[in-house]
DNA sequence: CGGTTTTGACCCGCGC
DNA sequence: GCGCGGGTCAAAACCG
């Protein structure tokens, strides 16, 4: 299940005042731009349907929620079975046995409006990489949790139009704590 | 000295 | 097979 660090990201980036978009149904494709974008402003919570659950739950999620959002993909082992998603929201992609390839791997996006590239979301990042990317003048960083053994990765780069926009995309989750 | 960044090379899947 | 786009590796440079 997406973890925690969702809910750090959020909380430092609203301390900040920045507002969100969030894709929907990301993993879907393989540019952004195609993606429909939900706009929240920065004083309203989102809530990834379950998924934080664990840890201190929802004093702060208490209020309105927005619904959201977003939720990857194949998820699994070791977390155990998926919930099955709520509101169609979601893709659900059936995909038949894939030769078992199953890591786990859950992909968030979110737009940022934000000067810095790298928000701080409460986890400390090694870069492993960074390209070109085709059709936006503007540099894809690619990031892993320093945590050693932990699969997570990141990719952070700024929005071809709207360069005021930060696109940060998390993969993965966390299998430790993070450092707040 | 240990961890991180930099950066070109490499690798892999896909379409032609 | 080849080229292209996207993702990763790894060695050297960098930095606290």
């Amino acid at each position: 299940m997406l973890s925690s660090f969702f809910r750090h990201y959020y909380h430092s980036e609203m301390a900040a005042g920045n507002n969100y978009r969030v894709p929907l149904d990301f993993h879907e494709r393989d540019q952004f731009a195609d993606h429909s974008i939900l706009e929240l402003p920065a004083d309203q919570y989102l809530m990834f349907d379950d998924c934080w659950v664990e840890e201190d739950p929802p004093s702060d999620a208490s209020g309105s929620v927005q619904n959201p959002v977003y939720q990857a993909n194949e998820v699994v082992e070791s977390g155990g079975s998926r919930s099955s998603h709520p509101d169609g929201s979601s893709r659900t992609r059936e995909r038949e046995n894939d030769n078992e390839r199953r890591e786990v791997r859950e992909r968030v996006a979110f737009r940022t409006i934000s000067e810095v590239e790298v928000l701080d979301d409460g986890f400390k990042w090694r870069k492993y990489g960074k390209k070109m990317v085709k059709n936006s003048p503007n540099p894809r960083n690619y990031y892993r949790c320093s945590v050693d053994g932990c699969p997570v990765k990141k990719r952070v780069e700024r929005d071809n139009e709207d360069p005021r926009c930060v696109i940060t995309t998390y993969e993965g989750v966390h299998n430790h704590q993070s450092s707040f």
